[in-house]
DNA sequence: GATGAATGAGAATTCATTCAT
DNA sequence: GATGAATGAATTCTCATTCAT
C-alpha cells in the first residue's frame, strides 16, 4: 500500500469538498433531531452548517439528496457494525452467534437512539426504502451464508428464506425496544429473542 | 350500556355530524390513496369531500387531526378483524391458533394493501403512533390473556412479556411479507412464521 | 332582451373576481412600468395590488399568466380603437382611410407611451408573440377586406399579400416614431406613411 | 492609418485577450441558441467557452456586457454585409439599387435565421437597442447620401426623413418574411416591397 | 353551520458576482 | 491572470388556516 503521489492541486480541493459535505451531513443530521423531519429545511441546514443557501446545493442535487445521504451515513454506520459482529461470530460457537449479534446490535441502536427515532419514526419509510433495504439485505445474506454452513443442524428451508424471517423478527424487535422500551430489561430482551429464534432454526 | 336519552334536537345535528366527519375520512382516504401522504392537503380532502376548506376545520382540529383519524379508522377495522379471529380461537386446540390468526391478518392486510403501503411506507410513523400501539395493545392483551391461561404449557416468562415479543414479531413479518412480497408463498410464510412463534412459546 | 334573473349568490361573488383581477392587472401594469420587466415580480405585483402572494395564484397560474393578461389587455384596447377607426373609415372616401386610421393609431399610441416602450422594448417578443400575432391578424383581415372591395382600383395582387406588407409597416414605423421621436413631426411622419402606402397600393 | 508601434510585452498579452473575448463571445453566441436568452447564464458560458466564471469577469463587466457583445458582433456582420451591398449598388442603374439590397438582406437574415430569432423575438429590444440602432443609423446614412445624389428625381423631403421611412420599412418587412415565414415567396415578397419603396420614393 | 376567498409565512431553488488561493 | 468554490439576495409558488359573509 504506497500512497501514490498526490496530484499537486487537486488533494486540497478533494478535502475542502470532503469538508463541505460533512459539515452538511453533520448540519442535516443536527436539523432532523432538533427540528425533525417535517420542520427541516435546506434553509436551516445550510445555516446550521454555517454555508449559504447556494453553496448547499454544489454538493447535493436538492433536498431529498441530503436527507438521503443523512440517512445513508447512518446506515452504513449501522450495516457496518452488525455485519462485522456477524462475521466475527461466523467462525466461533453456533450458539453465541445470535447471543452476540443481539447485542452488538442493541449497542449500535442504543448509541444513536435519538437518530433511530428520526430515521424509523419521523421520516416516512419511503424515504430510506432502499437503505433499509441494504441494509436489510446485507445482513441477510451474511445470515442466509450462516445458515447454509449449518445445513442439517437448522430448519430445512431455504437459508434465505429463514434469514428473511430472522433478520426482520430481529430488527424490528430490537428497534422497537430501544424505541418503546417496554417493561423488560436489555437482557431479559436478549434472552426472549435468542430463545425465539434459536428455537425456530432448531425446528 | 345504555344509551343515555338523547337531547330532542340535537339528533338530527349529531347525525349530521356523523356524516360530514364520514365524507371526510372517506375523502381523506382516498386522497390519501390517490396522491399519497405528500401530495395530500387540506383542500384536496375538502373538495374531494364536497365541501368547503373552512367546514373541514369545524369537524378536524388541523391537518394531523384529518390523517389521524383515517388511520384510526382503518387500525380500528383491523384491530377488530384480528382480535375477533383470536378471540374465536381461544377456545379451540392450541395448535391452530396462531395459524388461523396468521391467516386472519394476512387476509385484513391484503385486503387493504394499496392503503397498508400507505399507512407503513408513506406516513411517517409519528403520525400514527398512538393508533398502531393501540392495535399492538390490544392484541397483545389478547395474547397476553391466552398465555397466561396455557401457564405451565408455554416458555415460563411473564405473559405480557412473551405476548409483546410474539405481536411484534408478527406484525412485522406480515406487513413486510405483504409490502414486499419476498420470494415465498403465502402458506410457506405461515409456516415459518407459525413454526417460530411455536417454538418459542415452547421453549 | 330580458334580464335573467340574476343568480343569487353568484352575482357578488363574480364582481368580486372581476375585482380582484382588475387589482392586479392594473398593479401589474404599474410594476412593469416602474420596474421594467426583469426587475418584476409576482411579490411586487402582489404588495402593488394590495393582495397577498398567495391571493394572486388564484386568479393567474403563474407569473407569465399575469404579464400575458397584462399585455392582452392592453393589445386589446388597442385593436379595438383601431379596428374601430378602420371601420368607421370603410365606407368613407378612398384618400381618408389610411390618413385617419395613422391619426388614430398614433392617438392610440401616444396615449400609452409608457406601456409601449414596455411592451415592445422590454417584453421579449415571445413573451407576447400570439397577442401581438392577434391585433396584426385583426387589422390585416380588415385592410384585406377593405383592398378586395377596392378591387380593380388598386395593386394586383392577393389583398392578404398586400394587408400584410402594409399593416406590418405602418405598424413598425408609427410604433418607432412614437418610441424613437425621429427628427419629424407628428404630421410629416403622416404625411410620408399614406404617401408611401397610397403608392404602393396604387403601383 | 497605421498601427502605432506595439508595447514590446503587451502584444502577446492582446493576443490572448482577444482569443478569450473570443471565446467568450462564441460560447456565449452557442449558449443562446441552445438554450435560448431566459435559460442562458453566464456560468453556463463560461462553461461551454471552456473558462472559469471568475475569468469571464476580466472581460465583461456583467452578464449584458456578454450579450450586448454577442449582440454586436452579429449587428456589425449584418451591417457590414449590408453596406457593402448598398455601397456596390450606388453607382449602377437606379432601378436595381433596392431589388439587390433586399436580396443581400434577405441572403444575410436567412442565413441566421436561428441567431435572428433569437436577437429579434427572444432579447427584450433595451439589451440590443444601441447596437441596433447602430446598424439602422449606417445604413440610414448610406440611404440618406444616396437619395441626396438623387434629389430632383425622387420625393421632395429631407433625405434624411426618406431614408428613416425605408430602412425602418425594409428592416421590419424582410425580418418578419423571415421570421414569420407569410406565405409568399421570397421574389413576391421582394416585388412588393421593391414596388413599395420605389413608388415611395418617386411619389 | 357552511362557505371559500384571502392569507402570508416559509419552502426550495437559482445565478450573477466575488475573492482567496 | 486564472480559478471556481462560495455567496446570499431574491424568486416563484404552496398550503394550512382564518374569518367575513
Amino acid at each position: 500500500m504506497v500512497a501514490p503521489t498526490p496530484p499537486v492541486r487537486k488533494a486540497p480541493q478533494q478535502e475542502r469538498s470532503r469538508l463541505m459535505v460533512e459539515k452538511i451531513l453533520t448540519a442535516g443530521r443536527e436539523v432532523l433531531l432538533r427540528d425533525g423531519y417535517d420542520a427541516a429545511s435546506t434553509n436551516k441546514v445550510a445555516k446550521q452548517a454555517g454555508i449559504s443557501p447556494g453553496s448547499l446545493y454544489q454538493y447535493f442535487a436538492d433536498k431529498d439528496a441530503v436527507v438521503d445521504a443523512v440517512v445513508a451515513k447512518y446506515a452504513d454506520e449501522l450495516s457496518d457494525r452488525v455485519a462485522a459482529s456477524l462475521t466475527d461470530q461466523l467462525g466461533g460457537p453456533d450458539d453465541s452467534l445470535i447471543h452476540a449479534t443481539l447485542h452488538a446490535l442493541l449497542d449500535a441502536l442504543e448509541e444513536n437512539e435519538a437518530f433511530l427515532r428520526v430515521f424509523v419514526d419521523e421520516l416516512p419509510r419511503t424515504r430510506n426504502h432502499e437503505r433499509l433495504a441494504g441494509v436489510e439485505q446485507r445482513v441477510s445474506d451474511l445470515m442466509a451464508a450462516y445458515l447454509a454452513a449449518r445445513r442439517g443442524d437448522v430448519r430445512d428451508v431455504p437459508p434465505s428464506r429463514a434469514a428473511w424471517i430472522v433478520v426482520r423478527a430481529i430488527e424490528q424487535l430490537t428497534v422497537r425496544y430501544v424505541l418503546d422500551r417496554p417493561p423488560m430489561s436489555r437482557d431479559e430482551l436478549v434472552a426472549e429473542v435468542d430463545a425465539m429464534v434459536t428455537a425456530y432454526l432448531q425446528s
